[in-house]
DNA sequence: GTAGGATCTAGAGTGCGCTCTAAGGCAAAC
DNA sequence: GTTTGCCTTAGAGCGCACTCTAGATCCTAC
């Protein structure tokens, strides 16, 4: 019951096999995983958990050596915790400003959405501050 | 007064001249972008304005051809708005989808950081429910 | 015993969004 | 008149994150 196949791991995270093989390549796993007799993957639960902190950081636009890094200092054990937070405190940072950054598409979105909304009659009121889009214009 | 450069244009959106070179070629453009004496580009506001928009659409995710493809819609005129409508709103949900996604990923991080925080004295309470996250097994 | 299906490796290929290069034109400054 | 600097084009190159291929191995079922 202990161990499961990278088709198993794969169904369970989403990534495909292709993607397992090549996150291991790229040095993204805490450790090593284990082989079975025929050389094939053997994960076990500690494995998938990872892969899930990995997929959400990749989520929210970590790249790849980051992510390696963090891994690695991870791997390397007590000692450097001091680092591990400096890298998740300007990853936060980061997606902090992303979140704000689509906050603000948001807006822009939504205001065009009401003003077609209203256009085509879609809507009981028109939004109050809408007098011409740029789309106006060129059309 | 009227008319900018292509290199102005770029330092007022903060894009390339190399990529407004080739977004123009991608079709981003409203309208074909006006030329002087010896070819060069002329930008006026309005190109800026949409520029702008593009440049919100694309920090939120949208691919280019789905731009270009809005693009398309609003240089056709009148007539298609519902289908401007449908393109901004499934954008919508993605965004929506997408700043979700973020959330969960701070969530994450911020657990994260509050236990290394205190694990390092920076706090003056431990986070209440924090026994042992991943990286602790690992080291 | 052989067919199907999962796995393995090394390495090539893909898609996206830029980003840059090379070779040249024009215009103002010195 | 030549240097400087911004502009033009066509097209090549790049970085990232996968994604796939080829050729082989191994196990299970029929």
């Amino acid at each position: 019951m202990s161990g499961l196949s990278i088709g198993q791991v794969a169904e369970r995270t989403g990534l495909s096999v292709h993607t397992l093989r090549f996150y291991e390549r790229e040095g993204l796993l805490a450790q090593p995983v284990r082989r079975g007799a025929a050389g094939h993957r053997i994960y076990d639960e500690g494995d998938v958990d990872w892969l899930g902190v990995c997929i959400r950081l990749r989520a929210s636009g970590m790249p790849l050596t980051d992510i390696r890094r963090y891994t690695e200092l991870v791997r390397a054990g007590q000692g450097n915790e001091a680092e591990r937070l400096e890298v998740l405190r300007e990853h936060r940072e980061r997606v902090l400003a992303q979140r704000h950054e689509l906050d603000e598409c948001l807006k822009l979105i939504t205001h065009k959405v009401d003003i077609y909304e209203s256009r085509l009659g879609l809507r009981d009121h028109v939004p109050d501050c809408a007098p011409l889009s740029q789309e106006s214009e060129p059309g």
